[in-house]
DNA sequence: CAGGTGACATGAG
DNA sequence: ACTCATGCCACCT
């Protein structure tokens, strides 16, 4: 089992300064899996704030592991991708990379 | 407590 | 199809 996706990374989420909501945000980004996608209302939907979809921006952008958390599968619903911690070029690269997206 | 901010969404022009 | 304006939520100062 590779995909180790401990609850100990909630804790340490919040061991970062993260609120719940947050933590659980980013939770769930973590278990999206590879060339996949989910936007940005889905996922506070998920998070159970459905109209909190601003707020999970937010959440992402505190994300305090860009690594272990795939933040860059989070797009927009109106079609753009959306923002990147690392610049939405790289995003978009990333998205193609994994096939998620059609270039 | 009040005002401002932002990796969004939706609608109108 | 594009731009502008408003609404929404959680967080920060």
């Amino acid at each position: 089992m590779r995909t180790k996706i401990s609850g100990g990374l909630q804790a340490k989420l919040l061991s970062h300064g993260l609120t719940p909501f947050q933590a659980k945000v980013l939770l769930i980004v973590s278990t999206v899996p590879m060339g996949k996608t989910v936007t940005y209302k889905q996922l506070a939907r998920m998070a159970g704030r459905p109209k909190a979809y601003r707020a999970v921006g937010t959440a992402l952008n505190r994300n305090p592991f860009p690594v272990r958390i795939p933040c860059h599968r989070v797009v927009r619903s109106d079609g753009d991708i959306g923002g990147y911690f690392y610049g939405k070029r790289k995003k978009m690269e990333l998205l193609v990379r994994e096939g998620a997206i059609k270039r």
